[in-house]
Order: C-alpha cells, then structure tokens, then sequence
RNA sequence: GCGAAAGUGGCGGAACUGGUAGACGCGCUGGACUUAGGAUCCAGUUCUGGAAACAGAGUGGGAGUUCAAGUCUCCCCUUUCGCACCA
C-alpha cells in the first residue's frame, strides 16, 4: 500500500467529480445565511498569469471555507470580453476579435477548472455577448431618460495619420504607438454619465465602508477631490461683441482676492480665442493654444513643468480692489477643473508666484504672517500659511481665516460671488471611438435629433461581419448596413445609428448583480435573486482597480438604487485587494531580461542559455512579460499539479502583501503535501474503520493527551486566521506543525522509548487528527484532501463536511510555563499547575535558584506578576 | 512636494490587546537509511565569545514613556505605493 501522491490524476479525478455531482451549483435558498464572495473578473487575454491564481486562490479558500461553515456561498466566474486587445490581436493575426476572444475564454476557463476553483460555472458570463450587453443598452436607456447620459464636445487623443482616436496608454511620448505619428487633442461629441451628481454621496459613504482597507478609501477620497471655496465673477473691460462680460472663477482662497493681479485662462478655455479674435495678438495666442493641444498630456503633467503662457490684450476687473487685471492664457491652466479660468494671487500662491516673476506682472501681498512684514520685491517664494490681512480695504487686520467667509458673504450680498464646492471628479466619459464594446443604443435622426432606440429593438446587437482596419480605425462608421436606421419616433428612413460603444468600464460596474441571475431573460435581472445575494460580502481583487472600477462600480449602483431596482447603495461590504506577484529578474549584458528557462547552472553559475555568458540578477520587481520574470502556470500544474500551486501562493505571504515568487518554496510546499500524503496512507489500515476519538481527554495517556490538545489549538488557530484575517499563511504553519508533531511522535515510537503497548485509544485518536487535518486543509488543497478523505473511509465530499469546532476542556492548559524577568530582563522560567493562585507563583519565583544569582545581595523593590505568563523581579 | 504603508536571522515571513523575539517554510551544517540519492527521516541553525555550561548583544538610527517596548510617543534615515501645476 505504498501508493505515490500523484497529483494529476487526483486532481482530475476530484474535478471531474465535483462537476458531475454538481456540488458547485447554488441557488437561492431563504432558510440559509447567503455569502457572496466575489474575485474580480479577468480581461480574457489568452492564458491567465500568476496574479490571477493569486487572485482566485485566495478567493476559492475564502468561498469553501463559508461553505463549510453552513453558508450558501454565492462564487462565480466571468469574461470582462470587450476591449482593445481584442481588436490589436484581430488585426495583427488577420483574425477577428470575437472570434479571438472566445478562444482565450474558453483556454482560460480551462486553466481555471485545472486549479480547482468552485465556482457555479452555470452562472458564467461574457460582456461581449448581446444577452448581457442587451441590460447595458437598456439600463443606458433608462438612465438618458432620467437625464443621467449626457452629450458634450470633449477632447481625444487623435491620430490624424491613422484616423482614429487613441487611449491614453497608446500615446507614447506625444506620438501614436503605432506610427509615431504626433498625436492631437480633438474635439469630438462624446456621451458622458452624470457621475458627478453623485460626487458628495459617493464620498460622505467612504466613511461608511469599514470593510475597505483605508489605503482605497483614501485614494478614493482624493480621486473626488472635495475643495470648499468661492466662485467669484470678473467683468471684462471692453468685452468684445457678442462675448459674456465676465470670467467666473474658482478660488479656495477667496480671502487673497485683493491680491489678484491677473487672470489665467486655460487655453482650451472657449473665451480666449474670442478675446483676440481679430487682434493683434491673435496669431500669437492662437500658435500658443495649437502648440498646447498637440502636447501629450503626460508630458503636460510632467514635475517640473516649465509655467508659460501669453497675453491675450484684453483686461478684467477685480471685484474688490477694482484694479485691472490682465487676462492670460497658460498651461498651468486646467479647462477640466473649476471654471478653467484661475484668479492668479502671486503673493500667496506658487505657480502664480512663478509665472508672475517670469512675465513680470505684480505682486500685492494681502496676508502676512503675524510677526513680520513681507516685501513683494524680496520675495523668495509665495507665502501660503495664515495671517492678518493687509491692502484689503474693510477687511485689513482681520485673521485671514475668518476673511475668507466674510469676503465670500460680501460678495454674496453685492452678487458678485457665492459660496461654492468643487470637485475634481468629472463626468464619466464613456465613449470609444472603437468597434469591440458594446454599442451605445442611440439613433440620430435629422428630425428629431437623438433618439433612443426603443426597449422592443434591444440589443442593437455589434455587427461581426466587418473588416477591421489597419491603424485601429473602427469600421463601424462605414458600415452602412449598420449605420443606416429609421427613426423609432418619426418614422423616417434618413436616420443613422450611434456608432460610439460604451467604455469596458460599464460592463464591470454592474456584472455582479448579473451573476444572480445570469439567464434572467426579461430583465436586467431577477429581483429576487438580487435581492437574496447582493451585496458582494467580500470582494477580491488588485489595487490597480483601487479607484475607476470601484467608484464607477459604486456609482451604479447608486443609479439602480434610485430607480428602485436595488435596495442597496453600497455593491461591496468587504473588499481585500491581494499584492502583486513577484519574482527577481534575470538578465543578461548581450540579451537583456531572460525568461527563467533561458538560464542555465553550471557549477555555483548561473549563464545566459543564448550565449552562455554569466547573467546578473536583479532586483524583485512585478511578474510581467517585459520583465521576463514570470512563471507560466501551466508548468507549475504540470510539475507540482493544482494543490501545490495554490499552496505555496497562500504559504508564501499574507494575502495584502506581495508575494515573491520562490522556486524552492514550491518545493517546499509540494513536500510537505507530500508529508501528509505519506502519513495519512501509513495510517490507513490503522484508522480505517475506527471512529474519531471525541471522550474524556483523561482516559488519554500523555502522549495521545498532547496530541490531541495540540489539534484543538491548530482548529482554534486555523479558524481565527482565516475567520478574521485571511491570513492563510500563518494558519498553514499551523497544521504544519501539527503534522511535524504527528512526525515527531512515532520518530519517538521507532526510537524504542515508547516500549508500552500500544494505548487503545491511539487509533482513534489519530482519526480525530488525520480527519481535521483533511478538513482544515480542504480550503486550501481541495484535491489531496478529497482523496485522503475517500482514502480513510469517510463517505461523501469533504466539501460537505463540517467545520470543526474546538473544545475547550481540550484547550485548557493543565500546566503554565511562568517566565522569570530580574529588572526585565529573561533569567529563567519554570512550570506550575495551571490553577496555581498569583502569590503562590511569586513565592516560586523569590526562591528560584537562577533568580536569586542575578538578584545577589541587591534589595528586592517591587514584584509584577502578569496572570499565567511571568514574573518581573525589580531589584 | 503632499499623503499612506513598511523596515525583524543568509532568505520568505511569525509574534492577537505592551509581557518568553525569530513560529512555519526555504537555505545551510551534521547524522541515519541506502549501490546511490538532489528521495526520506532525525538533529542543529539570530549574532559575538566559549568545547560546553553560560554570558553579552539584538527587531533601520537616536531619544523618551514603562517594572517591562518589535509593539506606545517624538525626531531622523531608507524603501515601496498613491496623488501631484486642482486654482
């Protein structure tokens, strides 16, 4: 019976079982406690890497732990299938991108299956296909009838060479990643959701969401970027015709206001081309504004960056001081933010300070600080701290503190101003030029203008039968069988259809009510299935989705709630967002980075497998392709199989922090799976139709005693680590060291010290702690666990055991190990029964022999004695 | 620049509310079993001195609170991450 652990075949063995008993469906079922445990969905790229197995590793144990646990677990799968990489792979392999990503789905949902993951895959998902973007059409739908969508000219970045509009990571450096072409900012009309209308709520719940690490919470909080200020209006002298007389601005500082000495205007900024129109400056500023719109915008935000701007001839006048202001035009404006135009106060704020000192303009100082005055033409820097206000007529000498509100109701009053907010956070722009996405459900018609098209024509489903084009341009706009429409409202033939798609954004912001209800067919989904399941009670995934996915995720679902579909307004009460997997990088000085398989040992060195040269080793950084320093998961299954792998990425670090991936960790794990294995066949003959010990721990002798108190501590320890912290590595060096103590145990057997028979209980203890190993490792290594568990006799799953509890006459400790501290310092240590009273442990400790070596002949001050743990002797 | 997190053996990492620092694993050293083992089992492994008993030092650096500090407070250094012309 010296049967091999053989993963592989106990692997596929125990897939195919859990698939063909269906042991992983759930449905909704009122008389049990619901658990919705959710991992982000992937991007179907081809092959999933090692963060995805991190990922749903942690996820799987989290899910089959509940399970065990007497939840229904709620744990499904998807494909977030729309994006770019669809249409770049169609392009580049002369192939077309649904037919792309079917195939990566359905090689990745192989890979997942091979892990062993339990998820329902009768609730799986694709965003691609028309029955679930068809809900997306519809709710758009709703939401423009609810005046949530919007349209409004925004810019792109703009290839003019390839004719279409690039995403942010496909600019590099200013120019097109596919033509190094430069690229452009372009006007376009795009669709927005009014996500700003959501701005206060979605940041008043951050401090609602306890389940979050404060690390998102706060990245989200900046991402809202809440400022409280004024807006303050400055009439134009002279406004040219047909141009609004004044400039409205945004001000944190409304109490500098008799320090503004100038005026900013972004340069996209509408007035400014209309301020020099036919002027003499108007060559000038219009060259400024060109060269301004064909910068990368990441070079635009560059540290640094150099203040630059021109004049533009025209003046505005300070609503306090009076004074007339020049009005400019520069990068450091932003038209995204505020009302785009800026009060400059050189005195008091940096970059105008900057910009002033480079143009010349003047500085007034109106705050200085209390001990001392400050001269403008001395000025090293602008003074942004408190103090008392100067050279502002009523408002001098006050705390410039509290000027800021009486400035703000001086305004109010004289209607010049009013007290605002303003928030970084802009409308969600969710148009893409670009054919993979869901098609946004509109119709423009020369009539009528923009139609929605009407419930009963949903999905407006994306034509497959098209060619994409070379340079990434989508074939949408000339596909006339698809562009061109009859209007829903009038009934005219001349209509054409919308052929922006939606931002792959939507599709993740609201596929987790999907998967309760997955084939619901006439709606968006089932009501009662959403409202037995959601919210998601722990959600998974990486920080880099810490901000856009979360918050847009959130603000949907603020959407659903007030149209009455959801009672909810928070999607996640938990979310754990895992490290990064890494892995030190290999390089080589004639071919750069190398994969861990282009490295060859010869000796105590390591060379290069191309060209035989030594390589260096680099610092640890994130898995990644370019980087080479990445393990194909696929050769992990091969060689170790689904357990080990999900073993060592639980072992080798606590789930928040990153991982670094170790080869001889692995091994490690494998061996130890191997430990088990070997110890629960030895064992099995022995334990094979003998209950688990569960009597009186007295009728134990020593050796069985301890060991069976030592598992009651591993099930306390394992269930807290996991219950309350996710902290699978520490819970994991529990059972190991259970397994070392199972070791250690019939070592001392073999050794001949243990000459007494063998105690009548001892099969049945050793049950009880083969059983909780198998139960407790179940989560972790479902596959080995199944099979020992079938190995040792019981029946049924061990997905459909219980989680054990520990019991507490077993935990009680019958002797305490007190520790003896002489001027806190460790000196020794003895042993009383565990019911021995604090004064009797003090009396011990006075006499113990080592004790009284450090204390000598000095007089005894003070004696601490913290309960069952030590005695501090203060000499 | 602003904000956050983290600095513990040769390495990954333990240490819950201040109370035995270094669990568990890797690596290394020695031994056992073996034709052999990079398999397995056993023992050792923070550093310094010592054969050992033992003693001293020790959680990035420096101060402080306390009977007692990896843990609390202050200052400094380093690393990582996030934000960064936000008016």
């Amino acid at each position: 019976m010296d049967e091999k652990y053989d993963p592989e075949k106990i692997e596929l063995k125990w897939q195919s079982y859990w698939d063909q008993h269906g042991l992983m469906k759930v449905w909704e079922d009122p008389g049990k406690e619901k658990y919705y445990l959710l991992e982000m969905f992937p991007y179907p790229s081809g092959k999933i890497h090692m963060g995805h197995v991190r990922n749903y590793t942690i996820g799987d144990v989290v899910a089959r732990y509940k399970r065990m646990r007497g939840f229904n677990v709620l744990h499904p799968m998807g494909w977030d299938a729309f994006g770019m990489p669809a249409e770049n792979a169609a392009i580049a392999n002369r192939t077309h991108p649904a037919k792309w990503t079917y195939e990566n789905i359905d090689n990745m949902r192989h890979q997942l299956k091979r892990m062993g993951f339990s998820y329902d895959w009768d609730r799986e998902i694709s965003t691609c296909s028309p029955d679930y973007y068809r809900w997306e059409q519809w709710l758009f739908i709703k939401m423009y009838e609810r005046n949530m969508v919007y349209r409004k000219e925004a810019y792109v970045n703009w290839c003019e060479h390839c004719q279409t509009v690039l995403a942010n990571e496909q600019v590099e450096a200013g120019l097109c990643w596919r033509c190094s072409k430069t690229v452009r900012q372009k006007k376009l009309e795009q669709w927005f959701f009014r996500i700003t209308d959501y701005a206060q709520d979605l940041l008043d719940y951050c401090d609602k969401l306890p389940g979050w690490p404060e690390k998102v919470i706060t990245m989200q909080k900046n991402w809202i970027g809440k400022s409280t200020g004024a807006e303050i209006r400055f009439p134009i002298q002279n406004p040219p015709e047909g141009v609004q007389g004044e400039i409205p601005v945004f001000t944190t500082r409304p109490d500098t206001l008799f320090g503004a000495t100038f005026m900013v205007l972004a340069p996209e900024h509408p007035l400014v081309s209309k301020l020099v129109g036919g002027t003499e400056n108007e060559s000038v500023v219009l060259d400024f504004i060109d060269r301004m719109a064909t910068q990368d915008r990441s070079v635009r935000a560059l540290e640094n960056y150099e203040k630059e701007g021109v004049f533009t001839g025209s003046y505005c006048i300070n609503p306090l001081s009076e004074r007339k202001m020049p009005i400019y035009t520069a990068n450091f404006a932003l038209m995204e933010y505020g009302t785009g135009a800026v009060m400059s106060v050189p005195a008091h704020d940096q970059r105008d300070f900057e910009f002033a000192q480079k143009y010349g303009l003047d500085i007034i100082v109106v705050v200085r600080p209390e001990d001392r005055d400050l001269d403008p033409q001395n000025m090293k820097e602008a003074y942004t701290d408190d103090g008392i206000m100067v050279n502002s007529g009523i408002f001098n000498s006050m705390r410039n503190k509290d000027a800021m509100e009486k400035i703000t109701d001086y305004l109010s009053q004289k209607g010049l101003g009013r007290k605002t907010v303003s928030f970084r956070l802009k409308d969600w722009g969710i148009s893409r030029q670009r054919y993979w996405g869901a098609p946004i459900p509109i119709i423009h018609c020369k009539n009528c203008g923009i139609v929605p098209v009407p419930e009963k024509d949903l999905p407006v489903v994306l034509p497959e039968n098209v060619d994409l084009l070379e340079g990434g341009k989508s074939p949408l706009p000339k596909l006339e069988a698809f562009t061109n429409t009859s209007c829903p409202a009038c009934g005219k033939s001349n209509a054409r259809r919308e052929t922006d798609t939606m931002d792959t954004f939507v599709e993740s912001s609201w596929y987790f009510e999907r998967y309760c209800s997955p084939d619901c067919h006439n709606a968006i989904f089932d009501r009662d299935a959403v409202d037995y399941w959601m919210p998601v009670d722990q959600y998974i995934g990486g920080v880099e989705h810490a901000i856009l996915h979360l918050l847009y995720s959130r603000y949907y679902t603020r959407v659903l709630h007030d149209m009455g579909l959801v009672k909810f307004k928070e999607p996640f009460t938990r979310l754990l967002t895992q490290g990064m997997v890494c892995k030190e990088t290999v390089s080589c000085m004639e071919h750069g980075y190398l994969f861990p398989n282009q490295v060859e040992t010869s000796g105590e060195h390591l060379n290069c497998s191309l060209c035989g040269k030594p390589v260096s080793i680099g610092r640890v950084e994130k898995m990644s392709k370019s980087k080479k320093n990445v393990i194909d998961p696929n050769v992990l299954l091969e060689k170790y199989g689904a357990d080990t792998t999900r073993l060592f990425c639980l072992f080798a670090a606590p789930p928040e922090r990153d991982l670094e991936w170790s080869e001889q960790g692995v091994e490690g794990s494998f061996r130890f799976l191997n430990r088990v294995w070997r110890f629960a066949i030895a064992s099995m003959e022995e334990i094979k139709d003998v209950k688990a010990f569960d009597g009186n721990i007295n009728e134990l002798n020593d050796e069985l005693k301890l060991l069976f108190k030592k598992t009651h501590e591993t099930i306390q320890k394992v269930t807290n680590d996991i219950e309350e912290r996710f902290h699978f590595n520490t819970a994991i060096s529990a059972v190991m060291e259970l397994v070392n103590a199972l070791y250690a145990m019939e070592a001392e057997r073999e050794a001949g010290k243990r000459v007494d028979e063998k105690h009548p209980e001892r099969a049945s203890v050793l049950r009880f702690v083969l059983d909780t190993i198998i139960i407790l490792l179940s989560p972790i290594v479902p596959h080995l666990s199944e099979e020992l568990w079938e190995k040792t006799g019981n029946r049924n799953s061990v997905l459909m055991a219980k989680w054990p509890s520990y019991r507490e006459d077993a935990l009680a400790k019958e002797e305490l190990t007190i520790v003896i501290q002489v001027n806190g310092k460790l000196r020794s240590r003895f042993t009383v029964p565990a019911d021995t009273q604090d004064e009797a442990i003090k009396k011990l400790a006075l006499q113990d022999e080592k004790a009284l070596k450090f204390i000598g002949e000095k007089p005894v001050k003070k004696v601490i004695v913290v309960k069952k743990k030590l005695v501090n002797i203060v000499v």
